[in-house]
RNA sequence: GGCAUCGUGGCCGAGUGGCUAGGCAGAGCUCUGCAAAAGCUUGUACAGCAGUUCGAAUCUGCUCGAUGCCUCCA
């Protein structure tokens, strides 16, 4: 039998303001679709943030047994530049600048984006389909909307008709906005435009004559407004209805609330059950932007090379550092936050370590099944990892109360308690060991061993100049030794 | 200005009507050649004001503050 049967999930629905029972469309499968970057520059960490919270997502239904089909776009078309810049498309003026080809940029940065993913330990999607690959699929929901009379066509470009639609159904159900406040609240934009309101948006936008991403359509040569992609690459893959639609609460409006128009527009039906977002990412208590400099990207924190830090953090770190922390919250990093986080993480990685090593008795003292049903509860509600940690920590206080035998555990138990970390640790929280992370051999360990061995015949003969040196070397080097009562072990930090 | 999400102890962060996380830092003790690590013990917090209630950090109203969005673009 698959573990979901028996776990229940709750989530918080942004569209209804309100947690639900998770229930998939058809039994044992889930399709989720999340709004991926737009490779034009060097992937942000507060994006990593979003996509990580979905990462844990898709784990922990993998865990329950579900078959997930996991869409998460790569955006390589037809966004437009800041204010300045008209018509222009994001990427091909980058493409100018940096005297290289569209196509160029977004395989420069589409490899860095999985290259972080990579470091960050992420699960690749089911499918990851980028914009440019379903221009024709976009051109025929155009026709569609067309057809359904939301969508006018003016010079060579498409918009979708918000208050048409909003006639017969609710245009910002999602964000809560209402169409009439935002009719008053628009200012009058000296700026020439097509649309017949200020409130519609782009479903295909002529492309100029120097414009170098261009595709023919019905329309003349244009390129697709950017809310489209999303609703053409979750309905191909995922169908006309599916189960769950994630992205940055930035995405809410007008992105997610045009692709609901869209997607009802076209099959009068709501294209997505639970709408899932995740909250900002601030540094030290602002926004990140690149213009006032406070910002950071992975590789920064990984290498310790910026202003920001005092150190390097490793990618494990900032992951446990992400996941203490509810996806639906506004998180701030810190220094002193990832400090408090790298010492949280090592500690439990110690533990993990530790317990392989532990003896076992006749009796167990810790209710294990029990806790296993702790944990299972914190990420059924919610997906609350910060739960999940601190239940994870009461298992590390029982390890380490046994290692100093004031507790005993049996043999099966200890097997049990390993293969439940573990999964929790490794497979849901996507969390690496402090090893494999540094990528060592085992042997790093067996020359720590030998140090250890000199060190303890050094403190035997009261050479404690000679074994101070050691330890305190080793120290500098990022190993720490650890004296315990069953000798000497350590860990690298 | 509007919409949204929030404001929790020295720091980071859960909880959301009475039970009441967790991590880091601090203090004391145990262990130790000395440390470190580990263990045990230790924390009168919930932005402010008013209200509802037997009881509120948790509900309601207002005020202040933060963050995101407000259709060009993400």
């Amino acid at each position: 039998m698959q573990l979901y049967k028996n776990q229940k999930i709750k989530v918080y629905n942004s569209l209804s303001g309100k947690k639900e029972e998770f229930k998939p469309i058809n039994d044992g499968h889930i399709g989720m679709y999340v709004c991926g970057p737009t490779v034009y520059s060097n992937v942000h960490l507060g994006n990593c943030r979003t996509f990580m919270s979905f990462d844990m997502i898709f784990r922990y239904f993998k865990h329950l047994g579900y078959k997930v089909r996991y869409v998460r776009n790569i955006t390589d078309a037809g966004h437009l530049v800041d204010d300045a810049d008209e018509g222009e498309d994001k990427i091909a003026k980058k493409a100018r600048l940096e005297q290289i080809e569209p196509m160029e940029v977004v395989q420069r940065y589409t490899v860095d984006f999985h290259n972080t993913l990579q470091k960050f330990n992420f699960l690749p999607p089911s499918i990851e389909p980028t914009a440019t690959g379903h221009i024709i699929e976009q051109i025929e929901i155009i026709k569609d909307i067309i057809e359904k009379g939301f969508a006018y066509e003016v010079n060579g470009s498409v918009y979708f008709d918000v208050v048409k639609f909003n006639e017969a159904n609710n245009y910002g159900k999602l964000s809560g906005r209402k169409l009439e406040d935002m009719i008053a609240n628009t200012r009058e934009l000296s700026a020439q435009t097509d649309k017949k309101n200020p409130q519609d948006f782009a479903l295909w936008k002529k492309a100029e004559p120097e414009h170098i991403m261009r595709w023919p359509s019905p329309w003349g040569d244009g390129f697709p407004g950017w809310h489209l992609e999303c609703t053409a690459m979750s309905t191909k893959y995922l169908g006309k209805t599916f189960d769950i639609h994630g992205g940055g609460m930035d995405l809410k409006f007008p992105h997610h609330e045009c692709e609901i128009a869209q997607a009802e527009a076209c099959n009068g039906s709501s294209p997505v059950n639970y709408w899932l977002h995740a909250n900002m990412l601030t540094l030290n208590g602002k926004k990140m932007s690149k213009s006032t400099d406070n910002n950071i990207y992975p590789n920064e924190i990984f290498s310790g090379d910026n202003k920001i830090l005092s150190k390097e953090f490793s990618p494990s770190t900032v992951r446990f550092f992400m996941m203490q922390a509810h996806y639906t919250s506004i998180l701030d990093l810190s220094n002193d936050a990832l400090l408090a986080s790298e010492k949280g993480y090592l500690k439990l990685m110690d533990a993990i370590t530790t317990l392989k090593s532990l003896d076992f008795g006749s009796k167990t003292e810790f209710d294990i099944n029990r806790w296993q049903q702790k944990c299972y509860d914190a990420m059924n509600d919610d997906f609350n990892s910060p739960i999940l940690i601190a239940h994870l920590f009461e298992a590390v206080k029982h390890i380490n109360l046994i290692k100093d035998n004031k507790e005993s555990i049996t043999r099966e138990d200890k097997n049990l308690l390993e293969k439940i970390l573990n999964t929790f640790v490794f497979d849901i929280l996507g969390l690496t060991s402090v090893n494999d992370t540094n990528g060592n051999s085992g042997k790093l360990e067996e020359v720590v061993e030998l140090l250890i061995q000199l060190r303890n015949d050094a403190r035997l003969n009261k050479d404690f100049a000679l074994s101070d040196k050691i330890r305190d070397q080793l120290l500098a080097m990022g190993i720490q030794l650890k004296d315990g009562k069953d000798g000497t072990t350590f860990s690298l930090i």
